[in-house]
DNA sequence: CATGTCAATATGTCAGGACAAAGGCTTGAC
DNA sequence: GTCAAGCCTTTGTCCTGACATATTGACATG
């Protein structure tokens, strides 16, 4: 507990608590501090540091959410594991591929404005059979055939034609457009593979399929995104850690 | 946003940040602030409350956190949307039954002290072949088999014998005996149902069905739970709700 | 030996103030 | 008319200080 030293860059637009929680959370993914140990109190960790007690313990809050320390009140702050797959976050497939070191290779399919069914017109809060754009796309890893997706975008939130979208990937492109997405409610389900996509991700029809529908929030709680992706349950699965709080 | 007259009760050992976020939510939910509308700034809501800025602010964040509620600087804060379902959280299937209201049924198949298997000791941080609990269940809701529960438990955290499974749920149990869950991972995938689990459950040898496995872990960091677990995917789903921070 | 009490310790909650940074709006120069 | 500078509002970060409450362990008591 008496730990590494940790450095302080007070001259960084980095905010101080983060510096904190950033080297604290290194230090516990690389077993500098083992699991089960105690780390020292806040007092004593702010004083070190020469930060306030509030900002030490908004970085330990930080690492605290994502399951990484659990505070115990008259007892102290403990390591619960060092290894935290990364949970699910707000991202999209490409990113989590790119991220893990990967090489996907996106496959457009169909790309084109229709009407919206029930489906998507609930979801998107638009009148049935109102145009949105349609985007149909294949992910590959390895040459392999990892997920069918399916998006559908109101056309008034960005325009997706001339978009060279099996290279940037979808999210890429409405961050670039100043789209940014605040929250997005998901639905992971399953169910047997129809013909259609047992072709296109070479499986037999009714092949067990792992499946993700998600609606995306932007910033004043527009819907600008709805998705319908199936995945190959062998290739791919959802990673989440809880925390209680 | 002149908005409803929220009451502090200062005497209550409930935290004032938490009673405010609790009206806020109501007030959020029941519509009384509609979707998109920004709410006052933290100074003055703080002002009219009698509180300081923090604590309005510590009051916003919980619900900021929930996906309700969005910050923009040199904005405000605005709603996001009224209906948040339950995210998913660190319970049992059971509690989720109860909660909506349904009538959850549950027949234990088997329970009893096996040897560790790979998956389970690596899980549990134990030693391949060391004793574990092995509990089996299925799950009803209407008469109909829901899902397969089966848990690992290690003999040392609590004594499964005697224990009406049936009626409790293994997490209440668990909860009585003092164990405390505080983090855990899940993975959540799909894959084909075997024969034994298409009789249980009433459905054809390779019909797709909804896996999770979840590891769970107490306070000192230590594996408390493990679980394998099968759902019929046209009766059961995971819902999330993400919020990027 | 069991049990209740008390003190030490650590986190939980709350107050009040200060300045920084970002977004939106107005104003002014060109 | 257009674009840039500057102002205002609002949230973001950080500080100091205080008291409340839960846990643990030592100690006294039955």
């Amino acid at each position: 507990m008496p730990g590494p030293r940790f450095t302080l860059d007070r001259s960084s637009p980095v905010p101080l608590y983060f510096q904190v929680a950033e080297q604290f959370e290194r230090a516990i993914l690389d077993g500098s501090i083992a699991p089960g140990e105690r780390i020292d109190n806040e007092v004593s960790l702010a004083a070190d540091l020469g930060l306030s007690r509030p900002t030490m313990r908004q970085a330990i809050q930080v690492l605290v959410d994502k399951g990484m320390l659990v505070r115990k009140r008259g007892v102290g702050t403990q390591v619960v594991h060092g290894k935290i797959r990364r949970s699910v976050e707000l991202t999209s497939l490409h990113d989590d591929l790119s991220a893990a070191g990967q090489q996907p290779h996106t496959e457009v399919i169909a790309v084109g404005k229709v009407p919206a069914d029930e489906d998507v017109a609930r979801e998107l809060q638009l009148s049935r059979g109102a145009d949105v754009w349609s985007l149909e796309r294949l992910r590959f890893v390895d040459k392999q055939p990892l997920a069918l997706m399916h998006n559908f975008i109101p056309v008034d939130v960005v325009d997706l034609d001339a978009v060279d979208l099996a290279e940037t990937g979808l999210y890429a492109h409405l961050r670039d457009c100043g789209i940014v997405m605040r929250v997005a409610r998901q639905r992971i389900g399953a169910r047997g593979a129809t013909v259609d996509e047992g072709r296109l991700l070479r499986e037999r029809k009714g092949a067990p399929l792992l499946t993700m529908q998600r609606t995306a929030y932007d910033n004043a709680g527009r819907a600008v995104e709805y998705g319908r992706h199936a995945y190959r349950p062998d290739l791919y699965a959802f990673e989440l850690t809880l925390v209680d709080r």
